[in-house]
RNA sequence: GGGCGCGUAGCUCAAUUGGCAGAGCAAGGGACUCUUAAUCCCUAGGUUCAGGGUUCGAUUCCCUGCGCGCUCACCA
């Protein structure tokens, strides 16, 4: 724990003011001294298709406050609870294998075989993407399958305590439902040993036994729970039993968790009267929009956004710092449209704010601000000095005409802005190289029209004639004076194109970006013919001059 | 019916736990004898949905009303 005493702790205490500092600091208020000395943070949900962008804000938000509550003084453990001994309810639109996942409904989706036939089970296919795309975010929680945890009898216990108070669950659950639960109720879900179907009734004979018959296939069976099994608990009776066994002291919980009569509700109140624990400290998130995929949307996904996706259009600290500068309860959305260069350089403005140094003045704030935000966005943990050298990386915009200019190839692009001196060493490249990688992506699939441009890979001949064909003409010889010049020497020549001539840059240029590009119109003229150079851009312009 | 959230410039939204209502785009003007999908400077634009309360001070906290969205009352 940090000592309010020392000095540079209530300093930085003052910086540490982001929303998962608040959390934390919240989350460390509830525990009494008598509590392990290691806190546990928990995140979870139910595999049940493509993990989505709207689930990783449940994970990104646990991440935050556990990196908040580091920063406290505090030692955490996050895990991250895969909830695959749930039921398979409905087949998603779009898999492969329909018919196949139609038979398996109402198995456990840890059972139900894998439609891709690349992972051993239907949920371990939808985890290991999910797992795979939060490497490069630096997230890394301990991952726990409920269904090994319940095949292996770990909760044994919990579900004794819950098969002992079943009455006062029912009563809890029943103050919130429309229809009662009848009153031989029992707090037990599961599947069939035999046919795998969650069609089952139950029976407790009291103890560590509890017996079943499956109204699918008649199949019988007693369970031992300390053996383990098929048996479960059912959700609003699962989460308060977890947290009392994790001892998790902070849990953040979606929309539909959260209304009063949800299962955060019902499960606050089970955790205190059946475990005798408390439930966590809570925040509820909002949903995650998608902006700008119109049309682009991958079939085999149906409508789903993962965070694959964006991380093929957002570098990952820009990722984490989208959701780290969005308070949970508020609703935002992600863009593929347009927005992506706005946010970039709003990000790359943010970024130059965190590193300023203060001066006393009311910018201090947004600087400090600006300054936690991008410590929690950073992959890595980090501490900004402030007055520290913000990393450098060429504007998003001016990546896109570039990287549009060599086709995608991003060894040429990071060369060009190193030529032109704005990346200077290793570190820079790898950062330019990211983004230009990005960029690449947005512009092939998500990109605006006009925001897209290809050079002619053949010479369209058109018909030059008068002063346009004056000024092509000199348009050539500018640019075979200086082969291999810079944008700075081609610009005075266009200063002096159209001189003496009816035409102007205006009505000009349109020729040659029709030359060049098939378009009438695209990047700045000389940035465009510097970048592409000489030898590509005059056997595209000569030809019509013959 | 219960709960949560939202309502701020023409548009999209900030204001991070009460401190001079701000950005981007759009609009208008100017600059760089370099076209735009530019860059820089300036201007304008507001009863912060309405009404009340707390406070030295409210976009922020409390109450009421209106409008919008989501969610629970199945399962998870």
């Amino acid at each position: 724990m940090m000592d309010p005493k020392d000095h540079t702790a209530t300093e930085r205490g003052k910086d540490l003011s982001h929303w998962a500092d608040h959390a934390a600091r919240r989350a460390l208020g509830s525990i009494d001294d008598s509590g392990p000395s290691e806190i546990t943070v928990a995140a979870g949900i139910t595999p049940s298709g493509v993990i989505h962008v709207g689930n990783f804000r449940e994970v990104i938000t646990v991440d935050l406050v556990a990196r908040a509550l580091r920063d406290q003084g505090a030692d955490v453990r996050f895990i991250y609870s895969w909830d695959d001994f749930d039921v398979f309810r409905k087949v998603p639109v779009g898999l492969p294998a329909p018919k196949m996942l139609e038979q398996n409904l109402r198995r456990s989706v840890a059972d139900v075989p894998d439609p891709y036939d690349e992972h051993e089970s239907y949920a371990v296919h939808f985890i290991s993407q999910f797992e795979g795309s939060l490497v490069p975010l630096g997230i890394a929680p301990e991952f726990i399958r409920q269904s090994e945890r319940y095949r292996a009898g770990v909760y044994a216990a919990g579900i004794r305590k819950a098969l002992e108070s079943r009455e006062a669950i029912r009563q809890i659950l029943n103050r919130h439902r429309t229809h009662p639960l009848p009153e031989d109720w029992l707090p037990l879900a599961g599947f069939c040993d035999a046919c795998g179907q969650d069609e089952v009734d139950f029976c407790w004979p009291g103890d560590w036994k509890v017996e079943y018959r499956c109204r699918n296939c008649e199949h019988e069976a007693s369970v031992d729970l300390r053996e383990g099994g098929n048996i479960k608990l059912p959700w609003r009776v699962d989460w308060p039993m977890r947290w009392a066994h994790e001892q998790v002291i902070f849990e953040p919980g979606g929309k539909d968790h959260s209304s009063a009569g949800g299962s955060y509700d019902t499960g606050r109140e089970i955790v205190s009267a059946v475990y005798h624990g408390k439930a966590p400290e809570y925040v509820a998130y909002d949903f995650v929009r998608i902006k700008g995929r119109g049309g682009k949307i991958s079939s085999s996904q149906g409508d789903v956004v993962t965070v694959q996706d964006c991380l093929d259009v957002y570098e990952p600290e820009m990722l984490r710092w989208i959701f780290a500068s969005q308070r949970p309860g508020s609703e935002f959305q992600i863009s593929f449209d347009a927005d992506v260069i706005k946010l970039y350089e709003d990000y790359d403005r943010a970024r130059r704010l965190a590193h300023e140094a203060e001066d006393g003045s009311k910018a201090d704030k947004k600087r400090r601000i600006a300054r936690r935000t991008f410590e929690l966005a950073s992959v890595s943990p980090c501490r900004i000095e402030p007055g520290s050298p913000a990393p450098v990386v060429p504007p998003f915009r001016a990546i896109s005409v570039v990287v549009q200019a060599y086709d995608g190839d991003l060894e040429r692009t990071v060369s060009h802005f190193e030529t032109l001196g704005e990346v200077h060493d290793e570190t820079q490249r790898m950062l330019c190289r990211e983004r230009a990688a990005c960029c690449w992506r947005w512009v092939q699939n998500f990109a605006p029209d006009e925001f897209r441009y290809r050079i002619r890979k053949e010479a369209v001949v058109r018909t030059v004639e008068g002063d346009h064909r004056i000024v092509l003409q000199r348009l050539v010889e500018a640019l075979k004076s200086l082969p291999d010049g810079s944008e700075a020497d081609l610009v005075p020549h266009m200063k002096q194109l159209c001189e003496g001539t009816e035409l102007t840059l205006k009505t000009f240029c349109p020729l040659a970006y029709d030359l060049l590009v098939e378009r009438d119109h695209g990047p700045k003229l000389t940035t465009l013919l510097t970048t592409m150079g000489s030898e590509r851009a005059l056997p595209l312009l000569e030809p019509s001059l013959e």
